[in-house]
RNA sequence: GGCCCGUUGGUCAAGCGGUUAAGACACGGCCCUUUCACGGCUGAGACAGGAGUUCGAUUCUCCUACGGGUCACCA
């Protein structure tokens, strides 16, 4: 059976690649019908952060990502918290030390400071297996002393390949690896060597994970090798990058799925844009649905190369989202943005809301396509002279001085009614439609586009303000043609 | 710098020796339309460069260029 891991380290922040790994290992796992578990790396005592682990639980959640086993739920495997696990690593990497694949190292930091070099801006350093050599009476004699030390991995001569299931095959010279650090002076162990024992014991069949431990894999492999262990499948995901350079990052201020929530972002339509940064599916379909998503990922999928992402395409999809929402899922999730955009208390929010549901990306658009329904904005004559509607300042003037009189005696102040008064108006005068409902429009809103027309938005505003705010479109008229 | 990986329109991408090189976002035009949006139609736009293998290379191999990753008692 599948069974895939997602390992965060609590930092505080989930950041869109870590997301996508999470959905990738996830979808890898149910696609198989396996399990997804959730693993905390918490070796780095001193990076850890408060909460830090609410916030990957919450964005899990949020992401419909849902873990099999973790530290919250439990499961055959636990504990799921490395620093639970502590005792374990030094039990194994004892058991290295036994069989001559790993050895103590009491090394200062001063002396390995001095082993770095600098190569092109770089600092490049590879331990010279200075303790290696040491007799077991001096190893004996640092333990009892209490010498600090850290346990290292004695890496083998030779050559490693392993295969991964994205970039396929890669042989690395051994030479190119130094002993790296198994365990470290506060008995704690690294995250390589943490994840290989983890991943062996929770059964972990699928190690899936950022490109950037390509170049460690061959090390990992000697680990497995050295303990006798089964190699798990290797799946490297390409980068999320930010532009052709930058990976998206916490230190490039990049948004977070945190962030991207909170500019009006609807989790489904996040998972379902990252989902298809880095992979494609078999039929030509991009909107999919978590189940769908399960039904239709294939590792065949998977790109090599690291993909950009684009907050447009992002909000654009979104905004598929928000139309496809029945009304009234939008207005629960978007009442609160329609509550805080329009202060006055004799509006119809929902009405105004059906409007605006096809015209958003993202549901922090709404307080900008509603605003002049507060306040008429201070807008300029040129707004009612429109192209397509072949409309002039002179043909507006007249053409709101004659709807006046009409919508003042307008009884049933509905959109239907009002609409057959304004079409009866038209015909009268034979004039084109759009050289009455554009002035009309323009002198309601006040804005270039509105979320509604004419009709819609005078039956919105209601009969007063409606009145006024033509009279005020008179006024500016006659002041610009005089 | 060593090693590893990558490179199809502005972006996401399909392609897996023979195609008029899909599709989506963005962009232009048209239609629809009570403005805008939606929807429909349509246009422009790409195989990094060079050798080789082959009857034939976007597809396979090599080289070059460019980009990324990695070289920690961080994950």
């Amino acid at each position: 059976m599948i069974r895939t891991r997602f390992a965060p380290s609590p930092t505080g922040y989930m950041h869109i690649g870590n997301l996508r790994t999470a959905l990738y290992e996830f979808l890898i796992a149910k696609s198989g019908g396996g399990k997804f578990i959730l693993r905390i790396e918490d070796t780095d005592r001193e990076r850890l952060v408060d909460n830090a682990v609410d916030v990957i639980y919450d964005t899990l959640k949020a992401s419909r990502i849902t873990h099999d086993e973790g530290p919250d739920i439990g499961g055959p495997y636990g504990p799921y918290v490395q620093s639970e696990r502590k005792n374990d690593y030094l039990k194994y990497a004892l058991e290295l030390v036994e069989k001559g694949e790993a050895y103590y190292c009491f090394c200062t930091k001063e002396r390995l400071d001095n082993l770095k070099q600098e190569v092109n801006g770089q600092t490049v350093a590879k331990y010279d297996r200075h303790c290696l050599s040491l007799s077991k009476e001096e190893i004996e004699k640092n333990l009892e002393n209490k010498v600090p030390y850290v346990i290292r991995q004695k890496i083998r001569e030779g050559k490693t390949t392993f295969t991964d299931e994205v970039y396929g095959s890669i042989t690395v010279d051994n030479e190119e690896m130094e002993d790296q650090i198994l365990i470290k002076t506060d008995g704690f162990p690294t995250y390589n060597f943490a994840n290989v024992i983890d991943d062996h014991n929770m059964n972990i069949t699928h190690v899936v994970r950022g490109s950037e431990y390509l170049s460690s894999t061959p090390k990992y492999n000697l680990l497995y090798e050295a303990f006798g262990w089964d190699i798990p499948t290797y799946i490297h995901l390409p980068a999320v990058m930010k532009d052709a350079h930058n990976k998206l990052s916490k230190r490039n201020g990049d948004a977070s799925f945190q962030d991207l929530v909170a500019k009006g972002y609807l989790p489904d339509a996040i998972i379902n844009y990252i989902a298809l940064l880095g992979w494609a599916p078999s039929e030509n379909k991009e909107i999919f649905t978590m189940e769908e998503l399960i039904e239709a990922f294939d590792i065949k999928g998977l790109s090599k190369s690291p993909a950009i992402f684009d907050p447009v395409k992002l909000t654009w999809m979104n905004g598929e989202y928000i139309k496809k929402l029945p009304f009234e899922e939008f207005y629960t999730i978007a009442e609160s943005e329609f509550k805080s955009a329009v202060k006055r208390d004799d509006i119809d929010l929902k009405k105004l809301a059906s409007y605006v549901q096809s015209r958003i990306g993202t549901l922090k658009e709404i307080s900008e396509k509603v605003d002049f329904v507060d306040t008429l904005p201070d807008y300029g004559p040129e707004l009612y002279v429109h192209k397509k509607m072949k409309t002039t300042l002179e043909m507006s003037l007249e053409n709101l001085k004659s709807v006046l009189p009409v919508l003042e005696n307008t009884e049933e102040w509905t959109n239907d009614s009002i609409y057959s008064e304004m079409l009866k108006l038209i015909e009268s005068m034979g004039i084109k439609n759009g050289q009455m409902f554009w002035p009309v429009r323009t002198a309601l809103s006040g804005e270039p586009t509105s979320p509604c027309g004419a009709s819609e938005l005078a039956e919105l505003l209601g009969k007063e303000d409606t009145l006024v705010r033509i009279k005020k479109g008179i006024e500016k008229l006659e002041k610009a043609l005089s």
